[in-house]
RNA sequence: GGAGGGGUACCAAAGCGGUCAAAUGGGGCGGGCUGUAAACCCGUUGACUUCGGUCUUCGAAAGUUCGAAUCUUUCCCCCUCCA
């Protein structure tokens, strides 16, 4: 392969199936190319799911490439039916600028817009989609597919194998993406879409679309879907979606996200999420012990998002809560007001005002199960008392389990 | 439009008048073993409780009954076959 993209995209296992990898190396290795991704815009802030498709785009900078974001206004109106097999919650449009808005942050923190030449585009679909005609559309566009055709997608042909109601709403989905890729290709000359390998019989329906009407070649690139050793979906975690938005996800937990990875998953990981050049990989993998790796990993995969700052704050917080059992100001702290203390305050309902737990029951359970600590001491009675002197200079540590630990501090 | 089948907890799936807060499996959580891993084993998995119980839950509403997830009626939704 001549291009660099692509030979890193292949190196680092982001290949998985391309419309024609030949001519696109041919091109994009002459030329720099500005090349899109759509994003949902279903929720207000992008999980870990999605964390791969961003990967590339930085790939596609480091690589002198211009990455065009588009936040799906439009379509998220419609919702894709691909790998799903409900209809979505359709979703108001107030909700979904909202959703673009907190999206568009994450990039800002993400994607590098220094280097004029491969600063990142936005758009929003909505604003060719929003405005379509009905009949003038179906006349231009809905003339170039066949049922035929879209019958064999797979995104709709599992919903109507599964016996699974497909609606005509959700139905057109392909068709409004395979016009955002011709609309871009007007708009900004981009002749590559990246996705998800689930957005193939999308990509390719925008790939043809360019052809027939405009005669041009346009490409499309997919990644593979990532599966976990374990078989589960990746990013899914006790606390639910792991989140890139640090308000609802904190960089120690994210750091901890990638720490607790599977020993099967490192390497793989290390090359999707970390800037650490493939060579690099390779030695440290020879050189170091997989626990070792895994702090690599949480390292260089919280540094991407959260700073390096952060980063090596979680670690030593690790380090400390792990290592050495040490109670290190960067957990999640909790203020408590010394009153309060003095009077007496109910472990149950500490557990529950703190959010350690949902409601007393569950928190008597985790007692009952050996699941809380205080200050590192086993807690056996549910009905216990906390006073000062379970306080040590104004601070005590609650643990859940062996990896979740609150500080409560008084105030 | 006609005939039939079905909607049960996070998911799948039993139960078909009381012993049902609902079997079982998966998932989740906790414990043990370890390496903050995997595998395995054990426990737990509606809420509140003065630990005696109380309250809410089996698509929705109404009814029969001492008593309903289980029976009846209406409604909503899904599926299969025929047209």
């Amino acid at each position: 392969m001549k291009s660099t993209f692509l030979r890193e995209m292949q190196e680092r296992g982001f290949l998985n199936q391309c419309t024609d990898l030949e001519k696109l190396d041919e091109i994009i290795s002459k030329k720099s190319i500005s090349a899109y991704i759509g994003f949902d815009c279903t929720a207000n802030c992008l999980h870990v799911g999605s964390l791969l498709q961003i990967m590339i785009l930085r790939l596609l900078q480091k690589h002198g490439h211009k990455p065009i974001v588009l936040l799906g206004g439009g379509t998220t109106l419609i919702g894709d039916p691909s790998g799903k097999d409900a209809t979505r919650k359709i979703l108001k449009h107030k909700d979904i600028k909202k959703n673009i808005s907190g999206i568009k942050k994450i990039f800002e923190k993400l994607l590098v817009f220094k280097n004029k030449k491969t600063k990142p585009i936005f758009v929003d679909n909505y604003s060719w989609l929003g405005k379509l005609n009905y009949i003038e559309f179906l006349r231009n566009i809905g003339s170039q597919f066949t049922l035929n055709k879209m019958l064999t997608f797979d995104s709709v042909k599992s919903r109507l194998e599964r016996e699974q109601s497909l609606s005509y709403m959700e139905f057109n989905y392909m068709i409004l993406q395979a016009y955002d890729f011709y609309k871009l290709y007007e708009k900004e000359k981009c002749l590559l879409q990246l996705g998800g390998s689930d957005q193939w019989g999308n990509i390719v329906n925008g790939v043809e679309l360019i052809r027939r009407i405009l005669k041009k070649d346009a490409f499309g690139l997919t990644s593979p879907l990532i599966t976990l050793a374990s078989g589960v979906k990746m990013g899914k975690t006790e606390k639910g979606a792991v989140w890139l938005d640090e308000k609802l996800f904190s960089s120690y937990d994210y750091w901890q996200f990638w720490r607790n990875s599977d020993d099967r998953d490192v390497i793989k990981f290390l090359k999707f999420f970390t800037d650490l050049e493939i060579n690099e990989i390779d030695k440290l993998n020879k050189e170091k012990q997989i626990n070792e790796l895994k702090v690599t990993l949480a390292n260089e995969a919280t540094a991407i998002l959260h700073g390096k700052n952060k980063s090596s704050k979680a670690e030593k917080t690790a380090a400390d809560v792990f290592g050495l059992g040490k109670i290190n100001e960067n957990l999640p702290t909790k203020k408590i007001f010394k009153k309060d203390v003095e009077a007496g305050i109910k472990l149950l309902e500490l557990l529950v005002s703190a959010n350690i737990m949902n409601s007393k029951g569950e928190a008597r359970r985790a007692i009952n199960n050996n699941g809380i600590k205080i200050n590192d001491l086993l807690c056996d009675d549910e009905n216990k008392i906390l006073d000062l002197s379970d306080f040590s200079k104004e601070n005590m540590k609650i643990s859940f389990g062996k990896k979740k630990h609150f500080i409560f501090k008084i105030t």
